[in-house]
DNA sequence: GTCTCCTTTTA
DNA sequence: AAAAGGAGA
């Protein structure tokens, strides 16, 4: 007899409960991974996943139960598994995206069909999807009731323990991670990647920890200069599991009650925590929403299609600096600013007129921290096609917006090496530079650095009108 | 029905 | 100062 721990968005001993209560039955435990064939992983998310199971299976090994990898669909390679290893229980914490909630609803089925225990855990959100209702018995669509809702239900359970030692089984084969390819080889682009993060669980911690000993005290002002390490860049660690949102809660809230000057920092901090169990609640109650506008009515609107457009935004050739840097960021090291995100996925959708699933798609290709339901509910909420009553000004304005929070300029010269010479006054609009100003910092529009691919004031205005136009009534 | 409120906005 | 429209109590 033995028990199964499929590990999948939970790469972690800590906090985990599926492994706690596969410990609890003192069984040998088998922990597996099971990279889904049919999962399209983005190259970011690739690389981060090897070194996510790296870590993990270094500290399982360490406990006496070595991860297995297996590459095929869960379905098939989970009930193999079970008659290979005679295990009478499958554990794992549960994953609220559409997809992951089908295949393992079936598999619960089939699993419990031939008398195998199979049972789930969260170990993945503050509260789940259906735990938290409105007065009315419904799931919220506004982010400020649910908030309030989901933070009056603390304290959460506290985080449990990573366990010490465990019994694992002998003899169980394993693919090689190595062969999985999941880092670049060809050419190798990830040193931008290597430079900026560290998967793994000992360093979800660490920056935590970091974090809340540095960062959180000037959170609710900082978070918002991409230029500053200013937030906690814990995204791609909680998307793979390897901090727990309870984790983070239990030892937010330790430090807002020891340093009472922290506290507006930490409460700033666990409402952005909030948005990620609200994306997943929408998620959860909407499953269309990965795919269609929540709105209807964004099904009539008039998108342009434009394949060199799209093109220029990805690469950070907009001509707008703001927008570039954030897209240079992304494609470097595997994650933008969140303030940049808003401003460049934005520009995608309302100066551009790109359906906001293109750049859904692009963040999910390129970002380390790719998350379908923050990053689906994110972008709606840009389009304004989401649950929110979007005002229909809601359009960035790439200048102003770039003035207003990186001043300086310092983060446009850090991604954008063309414009680093260029004074401040024109750092965020540099066709309105002089000409004798531009050939001092050696920049010729359209040639070094290009002009902007669309007028700002006549795109809003055809976003506007485009709006307007699948307006109800 | 009434009242309040709404992450990120714009000009 | 203005902005659409609706959620939530």
């Amino acid at each position: 007899m033995s028990v199964i721990v499929w590990f999948r968005q939970d790469l972690r001993l800590a906090d985990n409960l599926a492994l706690a209560a596969a410990v609890e039955t003192g069984e040998p435990i088998l922990p597996v991974y099971i990279l889904d064939k049919e999962a399209m992983l983005g190259g970011a998310s690739r690389w981060w996943l090897h070194g996510s199971l790296e870590a993990l299976g270094g500290e399982l090994e360490k406990r006496g139960a070595p991860l297995v990898l297996r590459r095929g669909l869960a379905a098939d390679i989970l009930p193999s598994l079970v008659a290979e290893t005679k295990a009478s229980a499958v554990f794992w914490n549960r994953c609220y995206e559409p997809t992951a909630i089908a295949r393992d609803t079936t598999l619960k089925a089939s699993l419990a069909a031939s008398g195998i225990a199979a049972k789930s855990f969260n170990a993945g959100l503050l509260a789940e999807p259906c735990e938290v209702q409105t007065g009315g018995g419904g799931p919220y669509k506004v982010f400020t009731p649910f908030w309030r809702s989901l933070a009056a239900r603390a304290p959460f359970a506290a985080p449990l323990r990573a366990p010490k030692n465990l019994r694992g089984l002998a003899g169980i084969a394993s693919d090689d991670l190595s062969r999985w390819n999941l880092r670049p080889a060809k050419p190798d682009w990830a040193g931008g990647l290597r430079t900026a993060w560290r998967p793994g669980e000992k360093h979800a911690a660490a920056r935590l920890s970091y974090f809340l000993d540095e960062l959180v005290v000037g959170y609710a002002t900082m978070r918002d200069l991409p230029a500053v390490e200013g937030t906690s860049r814990l995204s791609p660690h909680l998307h793979f599991g390897e901090i727990s949102p309870r984790q983070v809660w239990a030892a937010a809230d330790a430090v807002s009650r020891t340093t009472p000057e922290a506290s507006s920092g930490v409460m700033s901090f666990l409402r952005e925590v909030g948005w990620r169990e609200f994306t997943h609640h929408l998620i959860y109650h909407w499953p269309e929403m990965v795919d269609h506008a929540w709105k209807p009515e964004f099904e009539d609107f008039p998108w342009a299609h434009d394949d060199a457009l799209l093109s220029a935004w990805q690469r950070g050739r907009t001509g707008y600096p703001i927008v570039d840097a954030g897209m240079r960021e992304l494609w470097s090291t595997g994650y933008m600013h969140n303030r940049v995100r808003m401003i460049s996925a934005s520009f995608l959708v309302k100066d551009l007129l790109i359906q906001w699933r293109h750049g859904a798609e692009w963040f999910e290709d390129t970002l380390v921290d790719a998350d379908i339901a923050n990053n689906r509910a994110g972008w709606q909420w840009v389009a304004g096609s989401g649950v929110d009553a979007a005002p229909y000004f809601r359009i960035f304005n790439p200048v102003t917006q770039g003035e207003k929070f990186d001043a300086d300029g310092q983060y446009i010269r850090r991604y954008v090496p063309e414009l680093v010479r260029l004074d401040n006054r024109y750092i965020h609009r540099p066709w309105e530079a002089p000409s004798a100003m531009l050939a001092v910092a050696g920049i010729e529009l359209g040639a070094t650095y290009p002009k902007p691919i669309v007028e700002h004031a006549r795109a809003r205005a055809r976003a506007l009108a485009a709006l307007a136009s699948i307006k109800k009534g």
